[in-house]
DNA sequence: TTTT
DNA sequence: TTTT
């Protein structure tokens, strides 16, 4: 079987901050992102917003928890996920989301803050981290942005 | 507001042919992709098959009516789209699907026919392929691939 | 022959206003990107910066021509291109590029400025623009951004 | 600093074997992908050719030394990568490849074969297969595809 | 320097 | 359920 390609790249915003839980000892977060779509039909200009569920896992997951929040834009790499389930029903349910593998937060001018003591992590520059279960392509341990 | 990046890379196999209509005049397809991912957990070979909605539109649904089916191993380049609509009983729903905005059919060696007559497509030579409502990176019109 | 997938996505910062110049009566503008890659190699943090020879033609070439500029922090996608040419001793020569297809302004926090009079167009919103030679995914012709 | 987003999917065909060597006691290949375009321009069909060198590192290397070869069809995901030398004659020269984090074998008609024995490897079954450093998105350790 |  |  083979291993196929599976590419998602995404920016947008938090809508809320993400949402931490330990699962077996790791961190997971999930978090859902605004993106936005502007395009022109006939002359006329259309807006429309879309809405994406994320999911980081490990490292990724601890540096997003401390570091991003409702509001601020994002750029994310991953893949897509269908997420397989049975409802209290019996019945078989199932839904898209993005793994997300690495982000960059971009220096945006989101409303910041939000739930509070957040805002002291305003160090306002970009960044890079990606899952950190392998240590290659990473950030620092200390100051990831 | 901002036009905010969004794609979508898959390779993967239609799992039916495509599903055929016209929406105002204009040509509609959709299927699912079936995409593998092989990874390995400590030691352990793992298998998972995820399946993508995929809708696509104008002449690049006229094009994958005709060449594209069942089993077809393909190379997609898209987005993401959130579909929103009312159920019967009024709640609101909402799923992800891809918006595919160029194919490449590749040369496979999937079970390949199915519903009968299309087994006189394999041209077999790969494709891309656009959505051709700009005349920019597209196709031929009469040999696409 | 077959239309093969190529696709690059970079965020990175100009390192100077686009120049601008005029093709048979079409926009383009040429400049280039700092891309910042970090790392960790056992236990040691990395840091390098790559640069990219960047293309653009049509609307998109007017739009970066009008609002981007040194310092400003962009997202685009594209396409890697193989530029090949004579030398004036009559070698062959060839570089890689990239022939931007869709470009997004993001709100950083780049020096901006640089060449003078451009500090008016700080309208410092987001943007996603394309090439515009088709009016599908596009953005506004008064605002971009 | 930030880690910039950097990444490019590409098909194409290996233009030759890949080229081995080992630095340092890890693997490294280098090869070249020949990357086909098709576009119409005011109705006429036009085709181009771009080429791009890619280097592949650690077990993906030893993968592709084993299994990849002339005339393979290959999708890749990798980085944007700028050498910098010294001439000989003491100037400053630099070049664009691609830096390959994952690689998926596609089952094209390819001419196969070219440097003798690989020819029993025709397992003809397409593979995703990646660096390798990490024990995470990776191949099988026997029988990669 | 080039693949199908 | 939603961001700027």
């Amino acid at each position: 079987m083979a291993n196929d390609l599976n590419k998602v790249l995404l920016i947008g915003r938090m809508t809320r901050d993400p949402e931490f839980k330990s699962v077996n000892g790791s961190s997971v977060v999930n978090f859902s992102i605004a993106n936005n779509r502007v395009y022109v039909t006939n002359g006329e200009k259309k807006e429309e917003t879309h809405y994406f569920d994320c999911v980081a896992w490990g490292r990724l997951a601890d540096i997003l928890k401390q570091y991003a929040g409702k509001g601020k834009q994002v750029a994310i790499e991953g893949r897509l996920q269908q997420q397989s389930w049975e409802t209290p029903e019996g019945k078989k349910a199932s839904k898209i989301r993005v793994y997300v593998e690495t982000a960059q937060l971009l220096g945006g001018q989101g409303q910041g803050g939000g739930s509070g003591d957040r805002s002291d992590s305003s160090s306002s520059y970009d960044s890079g981290i990606s899952s950190g279960y392998d240590d290659y392509p990473a950030g620092d341990d200390d100051i990831p942005f």
